[in-house]
DNA sequence: ACCTGAACACCGTTCAAGT
DNA sequence: ACCTGAACACCGTTCAAGT
């Protein structure tokens, strides 16, 4: 890549996040490209679709879920704090821009999706904790771990959309658990 | 209201179930209002906002709503089976047009949504179920229906985004369904 | 190879002119 | 009182002309 295109390319993802955190995850691209000080044109030439400029931008985010992912699974508080500390932090990481929970709910689980690989990050994440607690003999036998991911995904959204504070989302949570925990 | 006006608004709300039906909720008004034989400045006197619209075209998916919930009040079936039963057919009615869910999720608990009345009519009918098992002693104590509107909207609203089928979906009503149940 | 920005398309929304 | 449709605004997307 040209030094130039490069240069441009950096500075739409600086932008882009900018914009994402002010303005969610559906403003406007004219507004990113005019952040970023290039032509509409460039921003296209560099990403095809919003998904793809979305993917670049929360590059950034997978190692926090992971380094969570991985103080859950070290964790020895009772499953269901674990459950609780982890959701509310995924929760949190994917509803970081408004319109983000949408985008990822979309995408779970769609191999041909640009931020496929992200989700896959995502998923991931989320079976190891998953598979450490059933290990453990702490949850059900049966449980999914793209499942879980569509289905906490799915409060994130709902929370996201309705505009809820945090107790909402951890009651909801807890009802996701209370399902999830071995009985 | 004079009578040519009532038959333009009866038109654009058929014209608006058919368009919602074939393209989702968030279909262009525009081809509502070409449908309907009305130019675009008729649909908005009639209908400020979309959601007005979409008011006014699920006010009939109520009653059928209602009477699944007495339905499943009514039934001797054991509670996890009820509650299969109920919340399939509540996420189902919802996701009739594609986009539908999204629409519920956000206006639910927003008093001054246009759709408002109908997440009423949505949340009283999930009362009455949850109510009815709870009082056989099935259900955990702590359970609110406008939170369960909020989680199986979250269901209907991901299941919708992601185009997941029925099989997807009752798995993870299931999950929901043993955190609903007492222990 | 990359960038620019004018141009086009689409769609929501308004409003002056009509009946 | 109600309707029409032209007009405007906004934004996504393309592409001919440039460097």
């Amino acid at each position: 890549m040209r030094a130039d295109a490069q240069r441009n390319y950096d500075k739409i993802v600086a932008a882009a996040a900018e914009v994402f955190t002010e303005r969610g995850m559906d403003a406007p691209l004219d507004e990113i490209a005019t952040r970023a000080e290039v032509g509409p044109g460039t921003l296209y030439r560099h990403f095809a679709t919003r998904e793809d400029l979305i993917d670049a931008v929360v590059k950034s985010w997978m190692a926090q879920i992971d380094s969570a992912a991985t103080e859950a699974v070290e964790s020895d508080l009772p499953t269901r704090e674990v459950l609780q500390k982890w959701f509310n932090t995924y929760v949190a990481r994917i509803s970081r821009n408004r319109g983000g929970p949408s985008k990822f709910a979309t995408a779970m689980g769609k191999p041909d999706s640009p931020i496929y690989s992200k989700c896959e990050v995502l998923r991931l994440a989320n079976d190891r904790v998953l598979t450490r607690l059933r290990d453990k003999g702490a949850l059900r036998a049966d449980v999914d771990a793209l499942e879980v991911c569509r289905l906490v995904g799915g409060v994130a959204v709902v929370a996201d959309q309705a505009e809820l504070g945090p107790d909402d989302v951890s009651s909801m949570l807890g009802i996701v658990i209370e399902g999830l925990l071995r009985e």
